[in-house]
DNA sequence: TGCTCACTACTGAACGGTCGTTAGGGTTGC
DNA sequence: GCAACCCTAACGACCGTTCAGTAGTGAGCA
């Protein structure tokens, strides 16, 4: 990818997530990348496709990344632990991507919608197996159900400043593994 | 408050949180409660004003019933969980409310927005006390992450569908207060 | 070395549509 | 007849997008 493509995709970014897209115009995008507004689109076709290329990048490097962790994992408790690690790592070193990602999806049309949902859908189900396969008695809809939950208890920390990601980071990870592991010990706990 | 504005507020949650606020127009907004767009002005200052309202309305059902949940709670623990139940309840009452309310904040302008958070900071305030209290080693920095952490992992389910109301929340309801507890236990698991 | 030509990467100006808001007038009920 | 409530029409600003022109770059060629 061009550098000066990548500029304008790194600087709308960081407005889309401080302002919304809605609220973002082109010439902003464009000054905080250093050229004028129009010259955006010399590389990409219009705003949307700026968004939607945004978000089909964040969706594949995460499926990616579950994917490896999956892979490389030992076992079904580990490749748990890799997973949510992945996406503390994610919230904390790309938390603009992040409030993008999960806020904006809506402004996409139909066909550029469906294209990141089922990205996202392949990458929850890469949990949803590996929870289900760390407890067979939980049910697909219900591990889906807290799946989500547990990614999103991670994405709600850019929300908050004020704690260092070296202090924040375990405390997200036990958090969630917390959550998770709740789910497959729910009725008989300790 | 008037029958009217409650219907045009009411349809306005609805179109901002499946649309977004900027994606909604105020036309939209007056056919869906059953006027013509203009109308709107009668009731409301203003197409931000409106979404003010809705913000402010919902921040302070929050704050009253987390006050009422802490002040008839026997002690600190049923406190947490009576705070937990009420989040889960608005999260699934409510969708629209809560989508809008953490999505569409960075809309309003300087002194609207200043009222929210604080609105917003005190709700916040009043788990984290009730953490301290149940966890007194935990740090105010860290407890006040925890909390966020654990609000946005209740709040992350209007995303998704397909698990009725009724099995969801007790879901929703472990799974954050294991990963509350989680907070206060790190360290020194069982 | 000097010239041309094509191509990339932009710029400023302008267009066209959308949308929040205002104006002015009408209807209903007390 | 006045006050609450609502309508249609229009205005004006903003913004995504298009257009026409231009500077820089480098290959091909004599």
């Amino acid at each position: 990818m061009a550098a000066r493509a990548e500029q304008i995709q790194h600087a709308a970014a960081l407005l889309f997530a401080e302002r919304g897209y809605g609220a973002t115009t082109i010439d902003d995008i464009g000054a905080a990348a250093g050229v004028s507004g129009p010259a955006i689109y010399w590389h990409f076709p219009g705003k949307q496709a700026l968004l939607a290329a945004m978000l089909t990048d964040v969706s594949e490097q995460l499926l990616a990344g579950g994917g490896k962790c999956v892979a490389v994992a030992a076992d079904a408790e580990a490749a748990l632990a890799a997973l949510v690690d992945l996406q503390v790592r994610f919230a904390l070193g790309q938390p603009d991507l992040i409030v993008v990602h999960s806020r904006e999806l809506r402004q996409l049309d139909e066909h550029q919608a469906h294209t990141v949902r089922a990205l996202q859908r392949q990458y929850v189900d890469v949990w949803v197996s590996v929870l289900r396969r760390l407890y067979p008695q939980v049910g697909r809809a219900r591990a889906n159900a807290a799946v989500q939950a547990a990614i999103g208890l991670i994405n709600s920390t850019p929300h908050t400043g004020s704690l260092q990601p070296r202090t924040l980071a375990p405390l997200l990870r036990d958090m969630s593994l917390a959550a998770l592991h709740a789910v497959g010990t729910e009725g008989n706990p300790r």
